[in-house]
DNA sequence: AGGTAATGTTAATCTAGTTTAACATTATTT
DNA sequence: AAATAATGTTAAACTAGATTAACATTACCT
């Protein structure tokens, strides 16, 4: 089971680092596959994030309900993506982030141990999450500059052009949280890019 | 001279991995020891960056020049911070932002090769790597949260709060741009505390 | 197929933050 | 000590985007 579903994630691994097949093995052998439904959660706002998730197929939001009772979509992912409460998940401390799932969604989830435990025994993998996470962070800090540098529409057009996929499959209410925006808002845009 | 300066980065490090003498003294041997004056340019948009500096003394910025001429502020560094352009860094491509110093600023530099063969020659440092990654990455990550749920004066606060020391040290107009506002905004703001 | 919940639109009113511009204060240089 | 540059303040007019509220459309459930 996992060795067939484990394919997409031996391959987005080769693309940092090489492993054997014994060490892929092992790799497999550890992880955990698992299916969500539709608006099941992945991680709670509250809970310890106890594993990060690989995504196979499906379609996740992450989101921060802040204490006026307003929910900010921190991230999407889609097939091929990771998520989890990062935050929580290093300090296995409480998630400030919920991640649920938009669709039906099948996920290769590394606990806690697994991690630290696969790191020991495998410890190219160090590299691996090093790469992942350097190209996370350089990501974020972009995304920090054009929220400063951009007007909402520009924002709205860099995520078509950028994530052409999601813009598909998400609804805009999510979309315009994701952008900052109201879903008014960004209905307005849209109406003005329209007769353009 | 690098012996003596090395040490608030040795330090550093011992938060995260546990080096022995014969590592740290490989590690120091390969680095390189910087002075700059205030106002030089560590990292220039449009250069590649070719090494990422430990701050032992001093502060800096690190800013982006939109193409309506608009300087953005990413992030400050001091002492004990980590600065450089990574998306430049680690892909070795043209720079997005610039970093410049504040003060007279004394620095540690890992050019890009040394980085690779202390990596291949002390693998600890991989980890090493991934762990201030992990933690930057969850910053910056909270950073964008903070920016859409907090209003302008809240996000004072907090720097206020969280960089006490930056707050003595920087113009505000800097301080006025990292939070994304106005140089004349942030002293409206001010003000407004100030008769609270 | 019909009913309900989820998603999307439009428009009027409002506000947080911008822009412009003039002036005040503090450093830095000579 | 004066002159200049850098930094900070105030206030009026303006705008990007929020809020509210009513309505339209689409998807989902039985």
């Amino acid at each position: 089971m996992i060795e067939e579903k484990g394919k997409s994630l031996l391959e987005y691994i080769s693309r940092y680092v090489t492993l054997n097949e014994e060490e892929e093995a092992i790799l497999l052998s550890k992880v955990n596959y698992r299916k969500y439904l539709k608006g099941q959660y992945i991680v709670q706002q509250g809970d310890v994030c106890k594993s990060s998730s690989f995504i196979i197929s499906g379609c996740t939001k992450t989101f921060y309900v802040d204490n006026k009772g307003q929910e900010h979509i921190v991230m999407f992912a889609i097939e091929d993506w990771w998520t989890s409460d990062i935050g929580s998940f290093i300090t296995q401390t409480p998630a400030d982030y919920n991640v649920q799932c938009l669709e039906p969604t099948e996920a290769i989830q590394f606990s806690y141990n697994v991690q630290e435990e696969l790191l020991e025994k495998i410890p190219k993998l160090e590299r691996l999450f090093r790469k992942m996470l350097e190209r996370a962070f350089v990501s974020s800090q972009k995304r920090i500059v054009r929220n400063f540098s951009l007007t909402a529409k520009e924002r709205y057009l860099y995520f078509k052009e950028q994530y052409p996929s999601m813009e598909q499959r998400i609804p805009q209410y999510l979309i315009a949280s994701y952008l900052g925006i109201t879903k008014e808002f960004l209905s307005k845009i849209k109406s003005q890019i329209a007769l353009e």
